[in-house]
DNA sequence: CGATTTTGACCCGCGC
DNA sequence: GCGCGGGTCAAAATCG
C-alpha cells in the first residue's frame, strides 16, 4: 500500500472515485471507472457555473465525466489546504455551523427550504464498492415516501465543524443503483487517515451471515453501502484493497474480471456488499 | 473512553 | 391552519 501512496497520492482520486462510483462492472470497468473517477463536488464546481444546485451524475455521462476527471486530477495532487476537491464545492462562505443554532432561535435549522446548500447527486451501483476517504458518521435514517428503501443520513466526522453531509438511498427507478447525495462541502483537508475506529466496525449481529459478511453486522452494512467509506475500517480497508484491485485490473487489462483474482476475501467481500445492500434496504424503520 | 450506529422524537418547510 | 414528509437531534447501546 505504501506503493500507491508514494505514487503521488493519486489514490486519493481513486478513493474519491470510489465514493461516487462503482467499480464493479467488469465489462465496463474502464469507462465505468473513469466515470466514477469523478468527484461530486469537483463536478459541482463545474456545474456551479450554471445556476444549478443539483447535479445529476449519470453513469452514462462517461464522456463528460472523463473530462471532468481530468479536471479533477490537479486537485487530488495538491496536498494543501484545499486538497479535497470536495472542499471546492462551496462557494458561498456559509458558516460551518450555520445549522445547529441555539435552542432559542432555531433549535434545528434543518432544511431551510432547499437550503442554499449545493447538492451533488450521483448514482453508483449498489453492488459496487465505493469509498471516499472521508469519515462519515451516520446520524439518521428515514423511510422515504414513495420509496421502499430508507435513506441514510451521514455527516462528516473528520472535523467537528464540517458541514459536509451525505445521503444514501437506493434508486427507486433502478434498485441496483444507490443514489448518493452530497450536501455542503468539507471545510478541512482530506484526512489521510480515517479518524476513530471505535464503534465503526461494530458487529452487532453475530449472526451466521456475519460469517459471509466478513464479520460485519447490519449496521456496518448500512454504512458500508452507504458510503463504503464507513467510518473507518471499511474505508481504509476497502481503500487499500480496492486500490490494489484497480491496479491489478489496469495491468491485467480491465477487460475481464472486475475483481481479479482471487483473493477469497475479495470474492466474499463482493457478495457481502450485495448482502449489505439487500439487508440495508430491506430494513426500514 | 471515545466514537459510531440505531432509533424515536422533534422541528420545519411546503402543499392543500 | 393543518397535515405530511423530510432532515436532524440526542439518548442508549455497542465496539475497539
Amino acid at each position: 500500500m505504501a506503493i500507491w501512496w508514494s505514487e503521488t497520492n493519486n489514490w486519493d482520486l481513486h478513493a474519491v472515485v470510489r465514493g461516487c462510483s462503482s467499480y464493479s462492472t467488469p465489462t465496463t470497468s474502464t469507462s465505468a471507472r473513469d466515470a466514477a473517477a469523478i468527484d461530486p463536488y469537483a463536478l459541482l464546481k463545474e456545474e456551479s457555473d450554471v445556476d444549478e444546485r443539483e447535479v445529476e451524475l449519470s453513469v452514462a455521462a462517461k464522456d463528460v465525466i472523463h473530462e471532468l476527471e481530468e479536471l479533477c486530477k490537479p486537485y487530488f495532487r495538491d496536498p494543501d489546504p484545499k486538497p479535497c476537491p470536495l472542499d471546492r464545492a462551496s462557494s458561498p462562505p456559509e458558516q460551518p455551523q450555520a445549522r445547529r443554532t441555539l435552542p432559542n432561535s432555531t433549535p434545528r435549522n434543518k432544511k431551510r427550504k432547499n437550503q442554499q446548500m449545493k447538492k451533488v447527486v450521483c448514482q453508483v451501483p449498489a453492488n459496487g464498492v465505493s469509498s471516499d476517504l472521508w469519515a462519515w458518521r451516520k446520524y439518521g435514517q428515514k423511510p422515504i415516501k414513495g420509496s421502499p428503501y430508507p435513506r441514510g443520513y451521514y455527516r462528516c466526522s473528520s472535523s467537528k465543524g464540517c458541514m459536509a453531509r451525505k445521503q444514501v438511498e437506493r434508486s427507486r427507478t433502478d434498485p441496483s443503483m444507490l443514489v448518493l447525495t452530497y450536501t455542503a462541502e468539507h471545510d478541512h483537508p482530506l484526512p489521510t487517515h480515517r479518524n476513530s475506529l471505535a464503534g465503526s466496525t461494530r458487529n452487532k449481529f453475530p449472526t451466521p451471515s456475519s460469517v459471509s459478511d466478513g464479520g460485519l453486522g447490519r449496521s456496518e452494512c448500512c454504512s458500508s453501502l452507504a458510503n463504503y467509506s464507513s467510518p473507518s475500517m471499511a474505508g481504509d480497508l476497502l481503500a487499500e484493497e480496492l486500490m490494489e484491485k484497480m491496479e491489478m485490473e489496469q495491468s491485467v487489462d480491465l477487460g475481464g474480471s472486475r475483481k481479479h483474482s482471487g483473493s477469497s476475501a475479495d470474492d466474499s467481500e463482493e457478495e457481502d456488499e450485495d448482502d449489505f445492500v439487500k439487508s440495508f434496504f430491506s430494513s426500514s424503520r
